[in-house]
DNA sequence: GACTCCGATCTTTTT
DNA sequence: GATCGGAGTC
């Protein structure tokens, strides 16, 4: 029990007070992790409690795997058997086992945010309402708000009040529209997001036998990250440890930011009138940061209203300022700061590693990323458009979800006619009009065809429901990846990829195969005890952004927005885009509480630091594809002054609409590049106007040169075997690729 | 049914 | 700047 002795007096009760309701208060840096951690090996090893009968949820399955790693660190391989996972990943788990309980087959799909969206948009369709008064987004956001407030449609529609209030907004169909939406749902055997916290809830009301056994197990039940929980789980967790009452969370007021969401502050607020008994920790003590840093997040949120009393301290170093740096433009600013990083490595013998910049929007990250690379600084991009939101991906991935889920309609609609095989849109809109009116489900429909369709398409149809068939008995007698392979070839993405020749249809070839990999790595990963490709599909549909990123140990300065940086520290930080209208949002500021949670990101922001810390603001900024002016952030003035100083790097000439038109050459290049990945980015390198080879007769290799395709790079050796001589020169931006190229057309850049 | 072109629309954060 | 959908054509 060594690890005790190294924890301070409230860290302590915290982790030895194991039964009875708990809360920890824990302030930003303040070692809450380690509490948890410590928490369960203590159960595990003191209580003699079977990790089994532990249930801890968290909010990414990044910080599952790192908190599972951490226990098993102290109490060894039984960690393994801990229920430890997001709270959509432990109740799609159990929603799968008991899924019949509810009449949903137990290999329902998952629909993500875009499939929620493309069936609402069908509906509103099919409905004749205007799409302009019911766009999908607003409609999706009133569904899930409703969903995560435990609103099913048919109270919805009963409810005066709801009503009322669409009318208000000139939306009186919202309802009708919610009916629809599940029922679809339903019918194609899925679920959204919401739906794996509301059908648990559903399941655990309307069948007794069910929670209890789930309460019988659970004889711990711990919440991180409590403050972003909205009602529908926390009425989860509060009904599974409602028998023992050993409940745990651990959470930061001052680190809400997803009431958007749907997380409700109030849980926290609340927890104390739910129990009585409750024991109340507060760990105030940062071991993260300097006093700087400390205070000035301090004084910060300060200025919010809705908070809980609490007193964040450090013993830490004051530490240096905060350095404000002051750009321009856009661009600009991520010149600034990538040779603000470049400095920082030199002077204080720094890894790339120990840097981080966080944005408030992922399309701020364009710039930053452009500067980097001019630099040479390696960086890896945290979240954005993830690899399986990629359209290629999407494709094959709804061919192997319709070959184990016939019914799911939105995945029939992405394959049905990709690779074209004459089925059109019409088609398509009558056999799903056919289900709907003779109440059969889709598959139905599809295998009786011929008394829905005319000939020609009906035999294109049965050709399909042939092959769909195929797969089904390739995923049933062979291996997830053997599946996958041959789905892949015989659905035709492949061949239609391969003839692609293009520098992005390469790319998506290469992705698909990509997909392919990742499905070998899940079957021959020893610590997967479901290799089906179902198991394969439900834990990518709900991995998340943060939590793909392989190369977790190179040497790179990470990019991401401040949301994804919830939980993460960095000896350096770089805060950007301190706008007007950018941070905090402009569609955040229509009321007092969205402010206070712009407020409270810009707090999460300020205290990733550890050492030191620097914000940036453009006065002018690409948005909407046109340039703007823009305005310092009051956040920058709602800090006490004492903590900052103005870095003298700024540069002096005013502010002009800049017509430096580089941004956009660039972009161009990428243009028909559908699917943007940001870590490797395959576009054509737009060298700089004045690009002209230098005189290469003292090329060695180590030196860096420019070349007007492919930018900058490094000469790793020479090859002076041919008639001319040629370098063969390294480029990160090309990911790695090494090129042999001949002297004519380099530029010596430095050495 | 497939294809092309044009214009409207939307750009906050994410499980 | 990118995507989606509609209109028009073959």
């Amino acid at each position: 029990m060594d690890y005790l002795k190294s924890l301070n007096e409230p860290q302590y009760e915290g982790v030895v007070n194991t039964d009875g309701p708990t809360m920890i208060i824990a302030g930003a840096g303040s070692g809450k992790t380690r509490v948890l951690t410590f928490r369960i090996a203590y159960l595990i090893e003191k209580k003699g409690v079977d990790p089994f009968n532990i249930l801890a949820l968290t909010f990414t399955n990044k910080a599952a795997k790192e908190m599972r790693d951490r226990i098993e660190k102290v109490v060894g391989t039984e960690a393994r058997n801990l229920w430890m996972g997001t709270f959509h990943s432990v109740f799609a788990r159990i929603l799968r086992a008991e899924a019949d309980k509810l009449g949903y087959p137990s290999n329902f799909t998952i629909y993500d945010a875009d499939d929620s969206k493309q069936l609402i948009k069908t509906i509103v369709k099919e409905l004749n309402l205007d799409d302009k008064v019911y766009k999908p987004n607003v409609v999706f956001n009133r569904i899930s708000g409703a969903k995560n407030r435990l609103i099913s449609w048919k109270e919805y529609l009963r409810n005066p009040v709801y009503k009322a209030d669409d009318e208000s907004n000139m939306k009186p169909e919202l309802g009708r529209i919610y009916k629809i939406y599940s029922e679809r749902c339903f019918k194609a055997g899925a679920m959204d997001f919401d739906d794996l916290l509301f059908n648990t809830n559903v399941l655990f009301k309307d069948h007794l036998d069910v929670l209890n056994k789930y309460q019988q197990r659970f004889h711990y039940v711990m919440v991180d990250e409590f403050q972003d929980t909205n009602i529908s789980q926390y009425l989860i967790t509060k009904k599974l440890s409602a028998v023992r009452q050993n409940i745990c969370v651990v959470g930061d007021d001052a680190q809400s930011i997803y009431a958007f969401r749907g997380a409700d502050i109030q849980n926290i607020l609340n927890f104390e009138k739910d129990y009585s008994d409750l024991r109340v920790i507060k760990l105030e003590q940062n071991y993260r940061s300097t006093k700087t840093i400390v205070n000035a997040a301090n004084s910060i949120i300060d200025k919010n209203r809705a908070q809980l009393k609490k007193n964040v301290w450090t013993d830490n170093e004051d530490g240096t300022l905060i350095e404000l740096l002051k750009a321009t433009s856009d661009n600009e600013e991520g010149k600034l700061v990538a040779s603000s990083i470049f400095e920082e490595k030199m002077q204080n013998q720094l890894k790339n590693s120990d840097f981080a910049i966080l944005y408030r929007t992922n399309s701020q990250s364009r710039a930053m990323e452009e500067a980097l690379r001019r630099m040479n600084i390696k960086y890896k991009i945290v979240g954005g458009l993830s690899f399986y939101q990629r359209k290629e991906i999407k494709d094959l991935m709804a061919y192997l979800r319709f070959a184990i889920n016939h019914n799911d309609e939105q995945s029939l609609r992405r394959i049905i006619n990709y690779p074209k095989r004459g089925i059109g849109d019409s088609s398509v809109d009558k056999i799903i009009v056919a289900a709907n009116d003779h109440n059969m489900g889709l598959w139905d429909v599809l295998n009786n065809i011929s008394s829905f369709l005319p000939g020609r398409a009906a035999n294109a149809v049965i050709d399909f429901v042939a092959l769909i068939k195929r797969f089904k008995y390739d995923i049933e007698s062979k291996d997830a990846y053997e599946a996958a392979s041959l789905i892949a070839k015989g659905s035709g993405i492949l061949k239609e990829l391969y003839a692609d020749k293009t520098v992005e249809g390469l790319s998506r070839y290469e992705n698909v195969q990509e997909l392919l990999n990742a499905v070998k790595e899940y079957v021959d990963d020893p610590e997967k005890e479901d290799k089906s490709l179902g198991a394969f599909l439900q834990e990518i549909a709900l991995i998340t952004g943060v939590d793909n990123d392989k190369d977790d140990d190179e040497e790179k300065v990470t990019l991401m927005t401040i949301h994804m940086a919830k939980g993460l520290e960095f000896k350096n930080v770089y805060i950007v885009g301190l706008e007007e209208d950018l941070f905090p949002s402009q569609m955040m500021l229509s009321s007092r509480a969205d402010l206070e949670e712009e407020r409270r990101l810009f707090y999460v922001a300020i205290t990733r630091a550890e050492n030191k810390l620097f914000m940036s603001y453009a006065l002018s900024r690409y948005r909407f594809g046109r340039l703007k002016n823009c305005e310092p952030s009051r956040f920058i003035d709602e800090i006490d002054p004492m903590f900052i100083k103005v870095s003298k790097k700024y540069t002096k000439k005013e502010p002009t609409v800049d017509t430096n038109n580089y941004t956009k050459s660039f972009v161009s290049g990428m243009r028909k590049t559908t699917t943007s990945q940001p870590v490797v980015r395959k576009t054509s390198y737009k060298p700089s106007a004045d690009f002209e080879p230098s005189d290469t007769s003292g090329l060695q290799a180590g030196m860096k040169v420019e070349h007007p395709k492919f930018g900058y790079g490094m000469v790793m050796e020479m090859d002076e075997s041919g008639a001319n001589r040629k370098a063969k020169v390294n480029f990160n931006d090309f990911g790695e690729k090494t090129l042999l190229l001949s002297f004519a057309k380099l530029k010596i850049h430095s050495n």
